[in-house]
DNA sequence: CGAGAAAGATGATGTAGGTTAAGAAATGAG
DNA sequence: CTCATTTCTTAACCTACATCATCTTTCTCG
């Protein structure tokens, strides 16, 4: 079942009872998504989480030139969404796409709202991730001041392995900072 | 009084008791700094969360080239600390400096959690702090990605005009991610 | 399974920003 | 106030990575 991977994964955070645990999936919503399919685009504003549960997606933003960056990807156990529209529910910086068929468990921004008020817990377990998320970001932000762009791709096929023979190369490229032409000669050298 | 601003801070997310405010400052302390005085050093557990009410702070990581690279600044009204190092309690990243001489009010990682107990509102208040710094650090990430040091450092000044014509010029170059020099040359290119 | 599209590789050339070095200006401890 | 230290500027040269163009390989969806 999809949602007990949802669930085990708030159960590393927090213990819920079977009463709260009940309450709690009445405020969610499963939604699937074809490859290519978008759950938002830049400017909409952004009316929910979706937790992955198989599958992929990216989320971008498009530059001035029309280039697309990568902010983040979500296999599956990850949490994905626009967390600057989410909060402020002004329009949006991100295209969400599915880069894969992709099953999700969805959470609005309003159910959000009424769990916390329903299941206080609930706080503490998106304190809890967003604390986590932070200091990724952080990380992230961190590496690219201070490592080149090889330094970087050895970093994220060690931190997700997983990611590395699934996404297609100029995914990987522009999450990591350069364009896929450099992308191609990095991983030459790479092999000798 | 010092301790004005942070409540007043934490008003504009929860609303407090007298009682609930009464416990609080109870959890904290006040701690002041002299300029060039480290709040905490790479590799030490960083122990609390210090939220400023004048001067001004910075986290900065050095790479293995012995560069510094600066993470955040905190002048008054932001809180500092290291939040990988906060949470897992494991040795921190970050050397947390006073750029002047700087009053703080810090929170120590076990008040923070017996805060969470006495008082779960805190659990909310930290959430969405939490959660606006990090939209702050996407935003960042995005940008690092997507715009040449010359936007990024447009962006800086309209983004902190206070920090401006507050910090020495390296540090702001630091934070943007170039070089003192090449700050100085986009400096005045700018003046035309 | 086959055609069209998308992704990837590779070479030639361009450029944003780094490095090194040295002098000028600002700053702060005594 | 002053000298030592740090910060800032300028200039010559360098490099990591981008761009553009072309070709090959791999998907994908009818």
């Amino acid at each position: 079942m999809p949602i007990d991977l949802l669930l085990n994964n708030i159960s590393k955070y927090i213990h819920l009872t079977e009463e709260e645990r009940s309450v709690f999936k009445d405020y969610l919503q499963p939604k699937s998504f074809k490859r290519k399919q978008f759950l938002m685009h830049e400017g909409e504003v952004c009316k929910y989480s979706a937790f992955v549960t198989s599958g992929c997606l990216r989320g971008y933003t498009v530059d001035k030139n029309g280039i697309e960056h990568v902010l983040s990807f979500a296999p599956p156990d990850w949490w994905m969404g626009d967390m600057y529209s989410l909060i402020s529910q002004k329009p949006g910086i991100l295209n969400i796409e599915a880069l894969e068929d992709t099953e999700t468990i969805t959470l609005s921004k309003t159910n959000q709202e009424k769990l916390y008020i329903a299941v206080p817990k609930f706080e503490r377990f998106f304190r809890i991730l967003t604390e986590n998320s932070l200091v990724a970001n952080q990380q992230r932000i961190i590496d690219n001041l201070s490592l080149t762009a090889e330094e970087r791709y050895g970093l994220f096929c060690k931190r997700y392995p997983t990611l590395i023979d699934h996404l297609p190369h100029k995914q990987i490229a522009s999450y990591i900072g350069v364009t896929p032409e450099f992308f191609s000669r990095m991983r030459n050298r790479r092999l000798h």
